[in-house]
DNA sequence: CTCCTTGCTACAATTAACGTAGCATAACGC
DNA sequence: GCGTTATGCTACGTTAATTGTAGCAAGGAG
C-alpha cells in the first residue's frame, strides 16, 4: 500500500487542511461542544444554568468551549445576559438534530 | 463527589441521564471520533491508511476510538483486514453528512 | 529463510479536562 | 449606605486523556 506523502501533514488536529469540514469536525469533536449546542437549542441559558444542564461540567472547559463557539459564530452572549445560538448556530444544530432520532434507535 | 470515576475507557460520559442522545453526543465528542467515521465513509481502510487519512494521529488514540466505535456497533474489522462502517455506522454517517454542505457555507 | 504489511501495544511526555474556589460587576431588597 | 444574590469569568492544583516514538506478534509473498 503506497504510503502517501506526509508533506503537509504536521497539523496538530487536522483542523487546518483547508477543507472546512475538517475544521468543523475538529471543533465539534471537543469535549462538551456538541452538548453545549444541544442544550442551547431552546431558550437562552446563563453560564450557570448551562453548566447545570451539562451535568455540572467544570466552568473552565465550558468557558473555553463557549469562547470557541462564539469565535466560530455559533453562539452569542445576549445583552441582558445568557447564551443562545446565533442563526448560524441554529442552522448547525438543525443539521445534526436527526442524531436524536438515531440515538433512540441505537439505544446502546 | 457527584460521580464515581471508574477508570474504564468504555465508560460513556453523560449517560447518567439515561437519554441515548447524551451518550451519543459524548461518544462523538471524543478526539478523532467524528473524523474516523468521516474517513471510513468510502472503501475500507487499514489501520495505517486510516492513520494517514487522519493526519498521522497517534495510533494510541486511533486504536482506542476504533475499539469504542466497534463496541458501539458503528465500525467493524473485516475478515480480510481493514476497517469499515457497519450498516448502523453508515446510518450514523448519513445523519451528520449534511455537515459537509454546512461547512462549505460556513467557511470560517 | 527474509522482507513487508497487518492490527495493535508500551512507554514517557505533553496537553486537555476536572473540581473547587474565588474575583469583579451588577441588580436587587433593606 | 449595607448585605445578599446572581452574573460572566478566571486561578490553580489534581487527574485523566492525548501525543509521539518505538516496537511487538502474526500473517503473506517471494
Amino acid at each position: 500500500m503506497a504510503k502517501q506523502a506526509t508533506s503537509s501533514a504536521r497539523r496538530v488536529r487536522g483542523s487546518r487542511t483547508g477543507r472546512p469540514i475538517m475544521a468543523l469536525l475538529d471543533l465539534l469533536g471537543r469535549r462538551w461542544c456538541l452538548r453545549i449546542l444541544w442544550e442551547l437549542r431552546g431558550d437562552p441559558l446563563t453560564s450557570r444554568s448551562l453548566r447545570a444542564a451539562c451535568d455540572e461540567a467544570s466552568p473552565t472547559v465550558l468557558q473555553a468551549r463557549l469562547t470557541e463557539l462564539r469565535d466560530a459564530g455559533f453562539v452569542e452572549l445576549g445583552e441582558a445576559g445568557g447564551y443562545s445560538l446565533t442563526p448560524q448556530g441554529r442552522e448547525l444544530y438543525e443539521t445534526f438534530m436527526p442524531l436524536s432520532r438515531f440515538a433512540e434507535r441505537w439505544r446502546k
